[in-house]
DNA sequence: CATGAATGAGCATTCATTCAT
DNA sequence: TATGAATGAATGCTCATTCAT
C-alpha cells in the first residue's frame, strides 16, 4: 500500500532490490504453507531459489526473516482493504471490506495463516507486536470511518457507537480467520452476515 | 472433564502415569511462555525436571508432544467452560462463560496462547485440526444451548437464531482471545459486552 | 550340528530357553534383511515380538547379540552341510556340498548375508573370528576328506591335493558367496561347476 | 585413474575439494580400522581433522559418506590393477594382478576390508550395489582379456574359457579376500597358486 | 523370566552464522 | 551483491543399560 501509493517511477531504496522482496515473498510461503518453525534461512533460499548466503546478506538473522515476512503480510492486507470500493450501503460496504480479510481464497489463505502465526509468535516475541498492532488499528480505524460516515445518512442508528461497532466487527473477522485457516469447510460469509446484521442494528 | 467422569475417584495408573502428565504440563508451560519453536524435547525435559529420555519414553515424537499439550489445554478450557455457573440472566450467563475463555489472567492467558499456536500450527498440520475442532465444537454448542434455553424463558427474542448467534460470539471470543495475547493492555470486556448486547438484541 | 548331534533328549541347557533361541533368530533376521547396523536390541526385540527387557535378560550386550547371531548361523550352514548325501561321483557330491552355502534360495541367502558380514566385522572385532573360523574349518575338513576318500577310488588323479583343492574350492564358495548376495543374477551354479572340474582334474 | 585422465595436469577445483578427499579417506580409514558401525559423521570428522559440520558440507548424509568410501574403495583398487605389469608368462601376469587384491600389506587388506564390508552392506542397501558391480566387472573383464590374449601366444589350451576361467579366479580371489581379512596367517599366495594352476590348465 | 520406567550418551541432521572469495 | 566453505551449537531421535516391580 504505501509503496503502490508513493512510488516515484523508481524512487530510491523503494523495494530494497529485487532480490529482498522476492526472499520476503519466499519466506512468506514458507510459513503458510509448512509453517511457523520450518521457516529457516535455508528453508527460504530453496524457496526463494537463491543461495543461503544471499538470504542473509537481505535478512541478517532469523528474526529478521520472521519480521520481514510479517510486515510484508500486514501490508499486503492493508493495501487490498485500502483499495476497497466504499460507494454503496453500509452493510455491504463493510461485507465488501471484511471479506479482503478473510482466508476466501488461496492468497488471503496464505495471508490469514501468517497472520494468525505472527499474533500467536508476537505473545512470546514482543518485537514482533508492533506489526500486528499497525494491522489491527488500520483495519479498526477503518471501519469505524465507514460507520461514522453512515451515521450523516441516517443509513444507522445514531445508537452504534462507531469504535465500539467496529472492535466487535474486527474481533469477528480475526475470530473467523482464525477458525477458517483451521477449518476450511466453516462458513465464514454466514457469519460474518450475521455479525454485520447484529452489529449495525 | 473426561477423565474424572470416565474414572473411577482414583484410579490406579490414572491418566498414563504422573510422569507423563507433569511432561504435557510442562509442554504447555514452555510453549505459552517461550513460543511454538523454542519447544523442544529438551526444554521440556528441563521445565518437568525429569531425562530427555523419560520425555521421550512417553512422547515418541515431537509432533505426539506437541499435541499432547494442545489436548491437555483444549481440555482444560472445556472444563472451565463446564464448570461455569449457568443459572441467572442470559447476558450474564454468556458473558460470564465467555470470560473463561479470555486472557484475563496469568493462567487463562497461558492457555490462550496455547489455543492461537494450535490454530496457527494447524493450519499446516492437519493432525492438530482434530483438537482444535473438539474445542471450538464443545464451546459453540454450549452457547447456543444456553441461547436456546433462553428462548423459552422469553429473555431472548425468537428472532435470534441460537446456532447463528453462537457463531458469532464465538468467533468474537476467539478473535478476542488472538488480540488479546499481543496486546495485553485490550478492554477485552468492553468489546465483549458490545458483543453480546448486539447479538442477544 | 553341535546341538542335534549331542543332544540328550532333553540337555539341561541345550537351546537357553525357547526365548533365547526366538531372540537369536530375530537378530539374524535382522542382519540379513537391514543390515548389520540397524541390529539393536530394540530391532530385535521387535522382530521377536518381545520386549526389550527380554532381549537383554538373555543376551547382556548388543555384541553378544551379535555373536550369538553369528554363531547360529555358521551352526546352521554347518548342519546343512553335515546332512549331506556323501555317496555318488566325487564332483557330484562336492558340487552337492558346496551348493548348500551359496545363496540359492531365501535360507541359504539369509545365512549367506550374516556370513559375509560377520566375516567383515571380525576383521575389526577379533571376537568374531572364532566363529568364522570354526565354520571355515569345518568346511573345509569336510572337502578335502571327500577328495582324500576319492584317491582310494582312484575318481581323482593322486596328483591332486586335497587339502590345497579343498583351499580352493573353499575360496571359490566363498567368493561365490560374497558376489551372490550382492548381484542376485550372477549364475553361481555354472562357476561352481567349472571349478570342480578344474581343481578335480 | 579417471581423474587424472579426464582433467588437464592440475585443474583447479579438481576432486571436488581438497577436503572432500580428505574426508573420503578419512571415511576408509575408519571403516578398515574400526568397522562399518564405528563410522559416523564425528569420527570421520575426527578423523580426517576437520570439523562436524564440514563433512557434512560435502557429504549430506552418513549414506553419502559411506558410498564416497566404498567408491574411492573401488576406484583405488581398479587404479592398482590398471597399474600392472601385463608382459611376462600368463601365470606370472595373472599371479601378479590377483596378488593386488588381496590384503598383502596395510593398504591392501584396509581396501579388502572396506570391500567385503561393502558387499556384506550392499546386500540390504541396493544403492551400494553398483559400486560392488563396477568393480567386480572390471577385474573380471581384465582377466578374461589376459587369458584370451595368452590363446593366441599357444600359452593356455583353446579348451580354457576366458570367461569362465575369469570367474573362477574372481571368485578365488574374492574368497581368499573375505577369509584374508579375518584370519592373517592364511597362506593366500598358495591357494592362489593353486587356483592358478588348475584353471589355466 | 519378563515388563516398563527412566537415564544419559550417542547418533545423523539442520541450523544460524562467519568468512574468504 | 552474491557464493560456497566452514564452524559449532542446537535439534529430534535411537540406543544400551539399569532398576523396581
Amino acid at each position: 500500500m504505501v509503496n503502490t501509493r508513493t512510488a516515484a517511477p523508481t524512487s530510491r531504496t523503494d523495494v530494497a532490490s529485487k532480490t529482498a522482496r522476492r526472499v520476503a515473498d519466499a519466506a512468506v510461503s514458507v510459513v503458510a504453507r509448512e509453517g511457523f518453525d520450518l521457516l529457516s534461512v535455508r528453508s527460504v533460499a530453496r524457496e526463494a531459489g537463491v543461495s543461503g548466503g544471499a538470504v542473509q546478506h537481505h535478512f541478517a538473522t532469523r528474526a529478521d526473516l520472521l519480521l520481514a515476512a510479517f510486515a510484508q503480510t500486514v501490508e499486503s492486507i492493508s493495501a487490498r482493504l485500502a483499495a476497497t470500493e466504499l460507494d454503496g450501503k453500509v452493510h455491504e460496504v463493510l461485507h465488501r471490506l471484511c471479506e479482503q480479510a478473510l482466508p476466501l481464497d488461496e492468497e488471503r489463505r496464505r495471508e490469514a495463516i501468517v497472520w494468525v502465526t505472527l499474533s500467536a509468535a508476537a505473545a512470546s516475541h514482543p518485537d514482533l507486536a508492533a506489526a500486528h498492532r499497525r494491522g489491527l488499528v488500520a483495519f479498526t480505524d477503518l471501519v469505524a470511518d465507514i460507520i461514522d460516515s453512515s451515521h450523516r445518512g441516517g443509513e444507522v442508528p445514531e445508537s452504534v457507537d462507531p469504535r465500539a461497532a467496529a472492535a466487535v466487527l474486527v474481533a469477528v473477522v480475526d475470530g473467523l480467520t482464525l477458525q477458517g485457516i483451521v477449518e476450511e469447510s466453516t462458513d465464514l460469509d454466514a457469519v460474518l452476515r450475521a455479525a454485520l446484521t447484529a452489529v449495525l442494528r
